[in-house]
RNA sequence: GCCGAAGUGGCGGAAUUGGUAGACGCGCUGGACUCAAAAUCCAGUGGUAGCAAUACCGUGUGGGUUCGAUUCCCACCUUCGGUACCA
């Protein structure tokens, strides 16, 4: 019977379904195990062979744990709230909840095909309303909390208000916005509204004014890649930064835990240092300098005190609150022009410029502490609003960016420390003698800074400060496809958290998906869900996309609860996410988000881990080929032409210019190689393709190809062969190279795509994806399967005992899967799986003792398969349920003899075989006696031997 | 610039703790089966020299440690990824 792929998979999944057998429940003994896939968001354009990679890897571990007696927890479901569903709806009018659903059904459709063990009872959508529920639940606890830094976690606003009203924030310790001090009678005095101000400064779901990237032309708010060189990537449109009162999340309130409990994780190192760098903790101090003849102070934050000394101007970040104040009028007309060019500026470009500095003197000088000197006050746009306190003394001996500053507008510098005796150091490091510098005259670098650091806090002119780079993250958007928020507001402004029970607002319908006028979102222009009768109104800014899925995995624990986001029951079987498996690009994004909001649901005691994701493995992209045909830019004689790689190659050096033009890769023979082309039949294709071509010459060395015929040159043997440009990129249907797993699929079977995926190389390492392989894989499987069938007989196995070479090679396959699965090498398990099966084909074995281990070894990389194979051995029920995952037996790998190689000075020359039990001393009286090792002693005793036992034997000549 | 990862046959890759470099697969070459082809099976396949035994070279480059280095150390080159006026 030959293996027919398509049919034993059909057969299996209508079976698995029909049985429930991946639906699992936290009602068990078992110990559980959660694998995690990070969640897709399902594009117009389906999955294409690199997506389902990490997928098939999680999917393999799943079921390798369950086969080793753990209770498996492997869910899958759908980020569906997202731009791309708004813009195309923007476009072609489709409500984004259709069109979303639409890619949902194909994503599920494509996810069936690959044979995956998903409990679908647990899917899920961020774009249903029963889950969203969930998601401004927990957005209005983030409001209605703020965070504690002597108890280290978040407390309820109610118990602030107590504070307040007992002693005004006098010896509250919490994380917040700059607020002034104020007494429990000044509190107590507040109008309500006042009152909500300063709570706000507080909560850790807020609002403050942040600036958006506003395009006037196309109406919206633009993300920071959208925006290019100040303009709009898309038309080239002017884009202004303008403030606006937005919803924030403090995530900043968790800076300290997020990066110290990075240490418990087992995540890669390189990941963590990611984060870690993010978080960006740093050690200095607060320090404030007098405004020359005003009352004003500037507040700055520096990790470098000891170089006050040296501090000739300071710099303000353009959007400072103090630049209007301190603007002088003979200034005014400088600053305000550079203002608006600093407004023109996306902060992407801002922090992106490099070579050119830019600024403008405000006409106030401050006095440095230190030196008693009038320094001038300049703005510039290196000094960013939200780090730090958007201010900087400005050292240019001993910085950089500040030198470069300087040095353009002419400002003094002032050496400060001797870097003399340190010849390697650079300028950012600390080390060094203080020169010019006062008292710290003579100190060392990390001295100075002690003793300075002393002197700020007993002068009082400020104290030491821990800073961190990572910003409060912002939570509005002015978009339609996001979660709305659950917030209300009265006549007066103050925002009110809707109750529970009022739970979930949902989306009003709305037909038309363009944004409002002025900086809205399109919710704004829906009055009736606007407003409401009591003259109070509906926020119409929506959440942002990492809202979802900050808190998904959660809801995988316990998907229909219609009560909780999730049962504390399930909560506490589940834990924790044991394995989860993703790409980098979630490195600082998602993965920051998740962890915050975990240990926010932490501090309330509704969660039982500190974190979320336990261990992370990343996945490399499956990249895709994109071929290209080399098309002269100017036509010729009228019509375009094309020429093969090598000639474009050639005629560009005479400087005439070719452009290249993407063709879809089934176009192209030998995709992918140097040697890659097209034959008439391919650009036979490429004309019926792209009509505007058929006019369109195709030259190659051999000859010419236009309108269906091809004229050879004059002595050139060979038809039209076409030579195309092939680079590796990104998979995407603008390059015409998606390739559809289930085109794969369909040819080869899961099972093959499965193994075949696996066997490209380690799962971290990004490759372009190339079929060339795959028969590789597809031939091996029908060994395998052949290996239970008798030409005569069909199915049949025999029931003797297996040889003890029989065993060894079972068991050897059987170690070697184990541990690489451990490590998450699948690459090795396939060749594993290859070696065995040759070698038992070799031994023609069809003993049930020897593949019945196997099959279960194998029931993770190609389930159908060994679902069938199971039954066809008349086992019952399914192998995923009642199979037992194989552990390899010592005593069949014993050998009686060993091959040792033997080395002449570390080079080997020769292999002798030993019993496996010969002493050290046996063996090296007997290698010295060997005729191939004599031929290189010479007749000279040897310097020294070695032996290592088992392994190789080593000679010292 | 900085941080990180990686450089191994024609190709994807293997070598788990410093111990036979190139497992496994693709491709290629030759052979068997066939009228023929496909499929399948068998053999070979890092380079150079040689009929061969074998010798020399060989894991980006140059040094080092070691009986022995793809693996450890130093310097450099290249590629990929991340990241930034972070005070």
């Amino acid at each position: 019977m030959d293996y027919n792929p398509r049919e034993i998979e059909n057969k299996w999944k209508t079976y698995w379904e029909e049985q429930a057998v991946y639906k699992v429940t936290h009602k068990s003994d078992k110990p559980k195990f959660y694998v995690l896939d990070m969640f897709p968001y399902p594009s117009g354009s389906g999955l294409h062979v690199g997506h389902p990679l990490g997928y098939i890897a999680s999917d393999i571990f799943a079921r390798y744990k369950r086969l080793s007696g753990f209770n498996v927890l492997h869910p899958m479901g759908y980020d569906a709230f997202g731009l791309p569903a708004e813009q195309y709806a923007i476009q072609t009018g489709v409500h984004p909840a259709v069109s979303t659903q639409e890619n949902i059904n194909r994503y599920r459709s494509q996810l069936g095909n690959l044979g995956f063990s998903y409990d679908w009872s647990r899917e899920i959508s961020t774009a249903d309303p029963h889950y969203y529920k969930w998601t401004q639940w927990i957005f209005l606890q983030l409001f209605e909390h703020y965070y504690d830094k002597n108890q280290q976690k978040a407390l309820p606003i109610s118990q602030l208000i107590v504070h307040f009203e007992r002693e005004g924030n006098a010896g509250l310790q919490a994380a917040a916005s700059p607020q002034a001090p104020f007494s429990a009678a000044d509190w107590k005095a507040m109008s309500a509204k006042h009152r909500d101000e300063v709570l706000m400064n507080y909560r850790l779901a807020y609002r403050k004014v942040t600036y958006v990237n506003w395009c006037e032309a196309l109406g919206t708010v633009l993300a920071n890649d959208e925006v290019k060189d100040g303009v709009s990537e898309r038309g080239g449109y002017p884009v202004e930064r303008k403030p606006m009162l937005q919803w924030s999340l403090r995530i900043t309130a968790y800076a300290e835990r997020l990066l110290n409990d990075l240490q418990e994780l087992d995540w890669s190192d390189s990941m963590k240092r990611t984060q870690s760098n993010w978080i960006g903790r740093s050690e200095g101090a607060q320090l404030f300098f007098d405004v020359a003849g005003t009352d004003h102070k500037i507040e700055i934050y520096t990790t470098r005190a000891d170089t006050i000394f040296g501090a000739t101007y300071m710099v303000l970040a353009p959007e400072h609150d103090l630049v209007p104040a301190l603007t002088s009028d003979a200034q005014r007309a400088e600053v305000e022009a550079y203002l608006k060019y600093v407004k023109s500026r996306s902060e992407r470009d801002r922090m992106a410029e490099v070579k050119e500095v830019t600024g403008a003197f405000l006409g106030s000088y401050a006095v440095n502490p230190f030196t008693n000197e009038n320094i001038p006050i300049w703005i510039g746009e290196y000094v960013l609003k939200d780090y730090g306190t958007g201010a900087i003394m400005a050292v240019p001996a001993d910085d950089e960016r500040d030198l470069r500053f300087a040095q353009k507008f002419n400002l003094p510098v002032v050496d400060i420390i001797d870097k003399s005796m340190y010849p390697n150091a650079t300028i950012e490091d600390k080390l060094g003698k203080m020169i010019n510098s006062g008292f710290l005259t003579g100190l060392e670098v990390p001295d100075a800074i002690e003793t300075i650091l002393k002197e700020i806090e007993n002068r009082g002119l400020g104290k030491r400060q821990v800073n961190y780079k990572l910003r409060d993250a912002i939570y509005s958007r002015q978009r339609y496809w996001g979660e709305p928020f659950p917030v209300v507001y009265d006549t007066e402004g103050v925002a009110h958290a809707m109750p529970l029970s009022e739970l979930p607002l949902t989306l009003p319908d709305l037909d038309d998906f363009k944004p409002a006028s002025g900086v809205k979102s399109p919710l704004a222009r829906v009055s009736s869900w606007v407003n409401l009768p009591n003259g109070w109104t509906r926020e119409t800014d929506t959440m942002p996309g990492f809202a979802g899925s900050s808190w998904y995995f959660l809801r995988y624990m316990d998907a229909q609860n219609d009560s909780e986001f999730a049962g504390q029951e399930a909560i506490q079987y589940w834990r924790d996410v044991d394995l989860y498996i993703g790409g980098t690009e979630h490195a600082v994004g998602h993965l920051m988000y998740s962890r915050f909001w975990h240990k926010f649901l932490y501090d309330k005691g509704l969660v039982v881990t500190k974190e979320p994701f336990r261990k992370l493995i990343n996945q490399g992209m499956i990249q895709g080929v994109i071929e290209s045909l080399m098309m002269q830019k100017d036509k010729v004689n009228g019509v375009n032409r094309f020429v093969c790689a090598t000639i474009a190659a050639e005629e560009e050096k005479k400087g005439i210019e070719f452009v290249k033009i993407p063709v879809y890769v089934d176009y192209v023979r030998d995709y992918g190689l140097p040697s890659s082309y097209m034959d008439a039949e391919g650009l036979d294709k490429f004309i019926a393709w792209r009509p505007e071509y058929q006019d369109a010459i195709f030259e190659c060395p051999n000859g010419i190809y236009q309108k269906g015929i091809f004229t050879p040159r004059a002595g050139a043997e060979g038809g039209s062969h076409l030579v195309t440009v092939s680079e590796v990129g990104k998979m995407s249907k603008s390059k015409y190279n998606v390739i559809n797993p289930d085109d794969v699929v369909e040819k080869y079977g899961a099972d093959c795509f499965r193994m075949y995926e696996m066997f490209l190389g380690p799962i971290d390492v990004a490759k372009p994806w190339n079929t060339s392989g795959i028969d590789g894989v597809s031939r091996f499987l029908r060994k395998f399967w052949s290996l239970f069938f008798d030409p005569k007989k069909g199915f049949f196995l025999s029931e003797e005992a297996p040889t003890a070479e029989e065993q060894r090679v079972v068991h050897t396959c059987i170690k070697r899967v184990n541990e690489d699965i451990e490590r998450f090498a699948f690459n090795t398990c396939v060749s594993a799986f290859m070696i065995a099966t040759n070698e038992l084909g070799r031994l023609k074995c069809n003993k049930r003792a020897a593949l019945e281990p196997l099959v279960v070894l194998m029931a993770p990389f190609a389930p159908h398969l060994s679902e069938e194979l199971w039954h066809l051995m008349g086992r019952e029920g399914s192998i995923h349920a009642n199979g037992a995952y194989p552990e390899h037996n010592e005593d069949y790998l014993k050998q009686d003899s060993v091959n040792y190689p033997i080395a002449i000075n570390g080079k080997t020359r020769a292999t002798i075989a030993f019993p496996a039990d010969a002493t050290q001393e046996s063996l090296t009286k007997e290698v010295l006696d060997n005729p191939a090792v004599q031929k290189w002693l010479e007749g000279k005793p040897p310097k020294k031997v070695i032996v290592v036992p088992g392994r190789m034997i080593n000679i010292v000549v």
